[in-house]
RNA sequence: GCACCAGUAGCUCAGUGGAUAGAGCGUCUGCCUCCGGAGCAGAAGGUCACAGGUUCGAGUCCUGUCUGGUGUACCA
């Protein structure tokens, strides 16, 4: 990594200035190594020497010398020359510059990986979505960050799992049995009434604003009456020969299954796979409540108090203590959760774990580091990102409430990718206000179809010279007669790959933030890159066929980096595109 | 009330304490005899919510104020 490079060898002629006693002895700042927004400014730039103009009682520019002085000659820095008012500006030898092309194309589509993770464990807990309806677009959010995040950290050298938790074991899935039992009679023709005879749907509907119908879409599976109609034509009526109670649950839980084989095709659509689905109710059936509340009580964490047990989070720095198990005797959500993650950690021995959450989950967060903290865990070691809330209209989405959008309407007619550019494109802060008329935009108000318009445009120049007669060799291609500066430029953006994706990684792991838009943002200026290099250099040029065997050799690069970015994102590189419908 | 997130171009948003704040869309003006016009060149558009502070240097850090979102449950 060129960053890294200079930052070491700065230190060093920091060293050596030191030594010999051409500095005074002081604390090194950190060396950052920036990237000037000016071509002028050269290619990288540290301000380090302002940073010690204080301590050391001398002017910037005249420490910048004398580290300038004492920088060892490198292949790869064809200049260094100090600014105003303490800069200290590198310029990338252009020979050195244009043999990386050569790497590129070497690595292939293994350019970008970058050595951070020495393939620890990590799991990537994401969507984890309720199983009492559609994955929606708020969900589609969690899936395109978690998913493209775990992908990022692949390349990171992360042995990295993708697992999705079911909370099969709750009150909404309560509410859930309740619904599906109900709709389960009545398309079987069973009167389904209160004891005043009236349909008890729509009371559950009106006046406790229990989940029951969700709104109509236009797909009919997507209530929990269709879910019903399903689960009729799979099994039939068999269910209303058991006892209630028995056949209420086993109803809830063959919905709930269903729910799941839609919601894992409509997630493997947008090209979302989970290697683990785990269901919050094995924790119960295998103990594993029992033994994390037993292990909290020996730890003398636990408190009963008003009917309740309480953990006593208020004793390890927190605002208040947390209900583990109601007066009513059912534990709460918190309590899985925390015999979940003790599994994440002491069973399964991952090093580090993420969790992707919702905005609305974020009073969550200290008590669960609380938690981790009581059983004994590095609380850093339990990495929480969350991002804002998507809403339709300006209104919350949430399946509680059915105000939502499901994937499935909107990825029907976009097709995944555009969902995965635009999901990842906005931080993680930044919340979203989805516009399904914007989204569906299949033109060129989305910058999604730039970025892969240029990947298509790097395959149409190769099929352009088979048909020319040029026959690509890139392996032997004169790379020294590159020079053009949309050449270079699109050199110095291929270069910049890998560094995005280690400070994505490295900025997850350690400071626990999801900056996954660098990665669109990229693409899009790679992209804009190669179209200039498009412009300004005509590749297949048959009166200067070594010049056209360089540039193909570039534009080859460039597609290895389109495809592999894209790739990341869980985006197609297509090799060329429909061109649909246009609007006028 | 308290806590977290946000407030940057008409709209949607980028912007590791560095040099003259950027992109997409929208608007306006040009460009199809050459590798795909889902393209390219150019223009207009800014009190970085407001007020203080720290710093050689602040959109970025600190304090306060205003506005919006979320949380503050024996919901998840």
């Amino acid at each position: 990594m060129i960053k890294d490079d200079i930052s070491a060898l700065v230190g060093q002629a920091i060293s050596s200035a030191l030594a010999a006693g051409q500095l005074p002895e002081l604390v090194t700042p950190e060396i950052s190594v920036e990237r000037p927004a000016k071509p002028e400014h050269g290619d990288y730039a540290i301000s380090v020497a302002m940073k010690m103009a204080r301590t050391a009682r001398m002017s910037p520019l005249k420490i910048a010398e004398i580290i300038k002085a004492n920088l060892a000659p490198t292949d790869y820095i064809a200049a260094v020359e100090i600014a105003a008012p303490g800069f200290i500006n590198f310029r990338l030898n252009e020979n050195w510059l244009k043999g990386q092309v050569q790497g590129i194309l070497a690595q292939g589509d293994t350019y970008g990986n970058v050595a951070l993770g020495q393939q620890s464990r990590v799991q990537v807990e994401f969507v984890s979505a309720n199983p009492t309806g559609p994955i929606t677009i708020g969900s589609a959010r969690n899936a395109c960050m978690g998913d493209t995040l775990a992908s990022v950290l692949q390349a990171a050298d992360y042995q990295v799992e993708r697992e999705y938790y079911v909370n099969d074991a709750g009150n909404q899935v309560r509410a859930w049995n309740e619904s599906m039992w109900i709709y389960y009679r009545d398309e079987l023709g069973v009167p389904v009434t209160d004891d005043k005879g009236e349909p008890l749907a729509l009371k559950l509907d009106e006046e406790t604003g229990q989940p029951t119908e969700a709104r109509e879409f236009k797909d009919v599976r997507y209530n929990a009456r269709a879910y019903a109609r399903e689960l009729i034509a799979h099994e039939g009526n068999r269910f209303l020969d058991l006892p209630e109670d028995e056949a209420r649950a086993l109803v809830g839980k063959e919905g709930v299954k269903i729910v799941l084989e839609h919601n894992e095709e409509d997630l493997a659509q947008l090209g979302v796979l989970f290697d683990v689905w785990f269901h919050e109710q094995a924790l119960y059936d295998t103990g594993q409540i029992d033994a994390i509340l037993q292990m909290l009580r020996d730890g003398g964490h636990v408190a009963e108090r008003e009917g309740a047990v309480w953990f006593v989070s208020s004793a390890l720095g927190q605002d208040k203590d947390n209900v583990l198990i109601r007066s009513n005797g059912i534990p709460t959500y918190f309590v899985s959760d925390i015999a979940y993650h003790y599994n994440k950690f002491k069973t399964r021995g991952f090093e580090k774990v993420i969790d992707l959450w919702a905005a609305d989950h974020q009073g969550h967060i200290p008590r669960m580091k609380a938690v981790m903290q009581a059983l004994g865990f590095s609380p850093d070691d339990l990495i929480i990102l969350v991002y804002q809330l998507v809403s339709v209209n300006g209104l919350r989405m949430s399946k509680r409430n059915k105000n939502f959008i499901p994937l499935r309407e909107v990825m029907d007619i976009t097709g995944p990718d555009p969902i995965r550019y635009n999901m990842i494109a906005r931080s993680p802060e930044a919340s979203l206000d989805f516009d399904v008329n914007l989204a569906i935009a299949q033109n060129d108000t989305n910058p999604v179809y730039y970025v892969q318009y240029s990947h298509a445009r790097t395959a149409s120049i190769f099929r352009r010279a088979e048909e020319a007669g040029i026959t690509p060799e890139i392996d032997r291609a004169d790379l020294s007669l590159l020079g053009h500066p949309s050449e270079m430029a699109l050199i110095r953006h291929l270069l910049l790959f890998p560094e995005t994706v280690l400070e994505v990684a490295k900025n997850c792991i350690d400071n626990g933030v999801a900056e996954l838009q660098r990665l669109p943002f990229y693409t899009l200026e790679l992209a804009r890159a190669f179209n200039a290099f498009y412009r300004d250099c005509y590749v297949l040029d048959q009166a200067n066929l070594p010049l056209s065997q360089a540039r193909l050799a570039l534009t080859q690069a460039t597609r290895t980096v389109l495809a592999r970015a894209l790739t990341l994102m869980g985006m197609s590189a297509p090799e060329r595109m429909d061109r649909g419908e246009q609007p006028a």
